[in-house]
RNA sequence: GCUAGCGUAGCUCAAUCGGCAGAGCGGCUGAUUUGUAAUCAGCAGGUUGUGGGUUCAAGUCCCUCCGCUAGCUCCA
């Protein structure tokens, strides 16, 4: 006897072996055709999963109003492809296919050399299998047995799944789909008419595995929804996040560039990105200075020996720029971290336990070879300004700079209304060797940092491992830009190797008159300037607050009458300290309002013969549009008071989510 | 670095099968004097990313290099 709990409450009893379709059926044959699959005691199945025999079970039918059957339809749209794909190409061999954030990939190993090209006649075969609408039946075997049928299938990277990635698993599952049989976790949908509408996306490389060192597969990207309009509304949400793109925006609001006779990635700040930048440093220093931290400069360039000791060289030469060779020996590296110089700076004279924490700061420039495949726009380049400083403090303090230096990052992202990030604790790969420092100090440190993320209730951080930095574990900050990447800007990393020992033996001096060894506190709230306000641009959409927007306020005059009045005006607001500039050619106010909306400036001085003879200016705000004539003071009150203010009155959410956080993988 | 795609005026893009390199915006000049999202006219602007090849003829086809884009790998 077997009980079944309905999300409704109601109970059903049955006696005989029965599946949640068998449930659907019963409750209305319009919910059986509606069911996709379902959920048992919280595990997502098949809807032709038996129910256990007997006991109590809760059932909940999937339908395509559940995120979870959305998810199961795209996943055997995947299937699908990899069906259409082997029916078109020969000699295909399959890797993984699993969901993504919006929508699914496959990976193959084949011959053909796929282009989007092949779009077209892979979709018109997908849409084949859709119509014709076969059955998803899953079918479980002994693993000998998996392994048979993959090697008669010639499917050999999955015989090599199933040796090292499924080497637990007992029984192992198939899915069969008419001619196509994938080795498969699951879950499907009961039929493959199902799937609504769906196109190809993209087509990349990617590696076995994610082994560079192994061969590179095919990988294809689409995304299916259950409706065509579901997906038109997708796409057309794809094409308006590539609009508000940083690269996009920043070259048509003039505020970067990058010259490939400079170099790649090397970011050249324009005027008006270069006021961005400013004022976000100004407001940066201000905050440190609040905060007890002292300002440094040091050199862009140091020796390679200094690099050695941190343990930067050779450890991480190849993503550094090649050391510059001089006379008799010396060579030099352009630094890649400030670290190493704020440690020398630290280290210039003793330290007493009364001098701690000692709190240096520097908006120090740093230089690192990164590959030329990873490089883009301002979010991965090759030189970048950190907003970088070094905390040397006691064991005991290490507590309170932490949680305060994590403050400070949170306030900043407050400030700029980025409030859409997750905080990620990177801790290290225990199986790794690319740590250096003893396994007490790293047991320590990461102890300290999951104390501090808890106390402080941080949202979600569950310690990532193999994402500390070489020398310490960190948290980082970590936001999506407008098609789905994930960066990391703002990073707390607590570092007991640096001051050790084997590296800088950093010493203060203690109340017990005997040396002791500070604790180092890496931390940069913004992360680089380039990559935060790339992600800033987005944030935006170009449009920023009125404390930091290049151009706060632009006049215009509505007739060559009102220039020498409208010049005034602006001498005035300038004068005020507002970022202002004025349009006086001869044209018409509705083309001047237009050309300043598009250029996204806050406010818009309209003036004419009106506000000449009254002493007033018609403001218009970008957002609202005409607020009507007021006193030159009362605007410049006004405007003063939102840049003191720091007011967000616009972001944008959404992103495109082409993010890979989805599913694990299904074999 | 790897796989795939792309590179035409300052910007966005067009150019049929290999057959005289074009448009809009922007810029400059002139006319117009206008009160809340585009006034009109004229002019200038190009070694089609680079170097080579095929051809009577190359923006278009082939090769090299440079750069950009997506993804993979990496990210102190």
């Amino acid at each position: 006897m077997l009980k079944v709990k309905l999300p409704d409450g109601s109970v059903r009893e049955y006696s005989r072996p029965v599946r949640p379709i068998d449930v659907a059926e019963e409750i209305g044959p319009r919910l059986a055709k509606a069911t996709l699959a379902a959920e048992v005691d919280g595990q997502v199945v098949d809807s032709v999963t038996p129910l256990p025999e007997s006991g109590e079970a809760t059932l909940k039918l999937l339908t395509r109003k559940d995120p979870e059957a959305l998810r199961i339809m795209r996943h055997s749209c995947a299937h699908v492809m990899a069906r259409a794909v082997m029916r078109l190409f020969d000699n295909v061999q399959l890797a993984f296919g699993p969901t993504i954030e919006n929508g699914f990939y496959y990976d193959f190993d084949m011959p053909h050399k796929l282009s989007e090209e092949d779009f077209p006649k892979i979709e018109a075969e997908m849409a084949k299998i859709v119509r014709d609408d076969e059955e998803f039946e899953r079918i479980e075997v002994p693993r000998d047995e998996a392994v048979k049928i993959c090697r008669d299938l010639a499917q050999t990277l999955k015989v090599e799944h199933i040796a090292s990635g499924l080497a637990d698993e007992r029984t192992l599952s198939f899915y069969r789909q008419g001619e196509f049989l994938d080795l498969c976790r699951g879950r499907h949908i009961p039929s493959a008419g199902a799937i609504g509408a769906f196109k190809l996306l993209s087509v990349a490389g990617a590696y076995w595995k994610g082994d560079a060192s192994r061969q590179q597969l095919q990988r294809l990207y689409g995304t299916a929804w259950f409706t065509k309009e579901e997906l038109d509304k997708y796409l057309a949400m794809i094409e308006e996040a590539k609009r508000r793109d940083h690269r996009v925006l920043g070259k048509q609001l003039e505020l970067f560039t990058v010259s490939p006779l400079v170099g790649q990635g090397l970011v050249l700040w324009l005027p008006r990105g270069a006021i961005i930048r400013g004022q976000l440093e100004a407001f940066v220093r201000d905050e440190l200075i609040k905060r007890g931290y002292e300002p440094v400069y040091t050199p862009n360039i140091g020796r390679v020996e200094l690099y050695q000791i941190s343990g930067h060289y050779p450890y991480y030469a190849d993503s550094q720029f090649k050391p510059i060779e001089m006379e008799e020996g010396e060579r030099y590296l352009l630094k890649p971290m400030n670290c190493p110089h704020h440690v020398m700076i630290y280290r210039s004279k003793p330290r007493s336990y009364r001098d701690l924490p000692v709190r240096l700061a520097e908006f120090g420039t740093v230089y690192r070879y990164e590959k030329s495949g990873e490089l883009g726009g301002m979010t991965r380049v090759r030189g970048f300004t950190q907003d970088d400083a070094h905390i040397f403090c006691t064991e005991e303090q290490v507590g309170d700079e932490f949680r305060q230096c994590i403050a400070m990052a949170q306030l900043v992202l407050r400030t700029l209304g980025l409030d859409d990030y997750r905080v990620r604790l990177g801790f290290r790969d225990p199986a790794s060797d690319k740590y250096v420092g003893k396994a007490e100090s790293w047991a320590k440190a990461e102890a300290a940092i999951e104390r501090v993320a808890r106390d402080m209730n941080l949202p979600g951080c569950t310690p990532e491992l193999g994402e500390a930095a070489f020398y310490g574990p960190k948290i980082d900050f970590v936001v999506t830009d407008c098609i789905g990447r994930e960066w990391q800007l703002g990073t707390v990393q607590l570092d007991y190797n640096l001051p050790s020992e084997d590296r800088f033996a950093l010493e203060y001096i203690g109340p017990d008159n005997k040396p002791h060894r500070p604790v180092m506190i890496h931390r940069a709230p913004l992360g680089s300037m380039e990559r935060f306000i790339g992600v800033l641009i987005e944030h935006f959409a170009g449009a920023f607050p009125l404390w930091l927007a290049p151009e706060q306020a632009r006049v215009l005059t509505v007739t060559e009458k009102a220039e020498e009045y409208g010049r005034g005006v602006e001498q005035n607001l300038r004068a005020e300290g507002l970022r202002v500039s004025g349009d006086y050619r001869a044209e018409k106010l509705g083309a001047k309002i237009r050309d300043a909306q598009l250029k996204l400036i806050p406010y818009m001085f309209v003036v004419g013969e009106r506000d000449a003879a009254a002493g007033t200016v018609s403001v218009r705000d970008r957002l609202e549009g005409d607020l009507g004539a007021m006193p030159v003071a009362a605007a410049i009150d006004k405007l003063k008071a939102e840049v003191a203010a720091k007011t967000i009155r616009q972001v944008v959410k959404t992103t495109a989510g082409l993010g890979e956080r989805g599913e694990s993988n299904e074999y």
